[in-house]
DNA sequence: TATTGTTATACTCTATAACTATA
DNA sequence: TATAGTTATAGAGTATAACAATA
């Protein structure tokens, strides 16, 4: 089974797989102690990240998410006033998402516990050498 | 934001996630095709490499899901004819998994396309040298 | 008593399509 | 006409807990 790939390039493979699936087991995990779903984290990460607002479609196409199923998850956030929604000056239609005082507090305290297990997880059990062999290959992987 | 690492660090973090969720999501499209989540794809792969049967309870830890998820996702299976439970000899609570014909044919079908994917996408966009980095790398970021 | 597996149930999430309002 | 976003709806999948049968 599997005849096409050599064991040295199945194993690659499986390794690949498990680590990223370790890693997301272990992020979910630890996201659910702040009742946050991997979704809800990165809109708060990206706004985070953002200086102003982020518009619904702009924000749906980065997480690869239809605009419907974002509204839900953003008015899972809202209704516990981790994010806003505010009006857009120049678009009558659209929406600017923002963090509010209490989605920067959340991000706050759940940022670093998230950069910490990374860095458990993955950055530690790495050679500094090796880490960047693993960046430059896997970015041409993430690539279309 | 994610002050406690390194932009390397941070860029090889992004890397493996995007690497991760762009070859999932690949997968995931090309399994659609067939009527195959990934989940019932794993079921097919453990049966085929596995000589006899499977338990429930042990394909389930395998797995990571729960025995009713896995039975309900079983069940799916069963009712295209795909996989058929057998008793257990030894335990008469106990069920044997294993593959049909058609399953087996069906397996036959998607993993050649599937090891085509993971070429593509992966292993020829990573040089040999550098294969083995990651596959030694990413094994130490699967373990416990 | 512990374990194998199923069932009943409820819930979360996601997507599709139709809709409103504005560009 | 096209676009931003929401809503209504339905479907797939998952987990928890209770259950039956056997070890």
């Amino acid at each position: 089974m599997v005849a096409d790939l050599s064991a040295g390039e199945l194993a690659a493979y499986f390794a690949l797989r498990a680590a990223g699936d370790r890693l997301q087991r272990a992020v979910t995990q630890q996201l659910r102690s702040y009742d946050l779903t991997e979704v809800q984290f990165s809109i708060l990460a990206q706004l985070g990240s953002a200086g102003d607002g982020i518009g619904m479609g702009q924000l749906a196409r980065a997480l690869v998410v239809t605009k419907s199923g974002l509204t839900y998850q953003v008015g899972q956030l809202e209704a516990r006033g981790l994010v806003a929604r505010h009006p857009d000056a120049n678009d009558d239609r659209a929406v600017q998402l923002h963090l509010t005082a209490g989605g920067k507090k959340l991000l706050a305290h759940v940022m670093p516990a998230h950069v910490a297990l990374v860095r458990e997880l993955f950055i530690d059990r790495v050679g500094p050498a090796d880490l960047a062999i693993i960046r430059d290959n896997l970015a041409q992987v993430a690539q279309d």
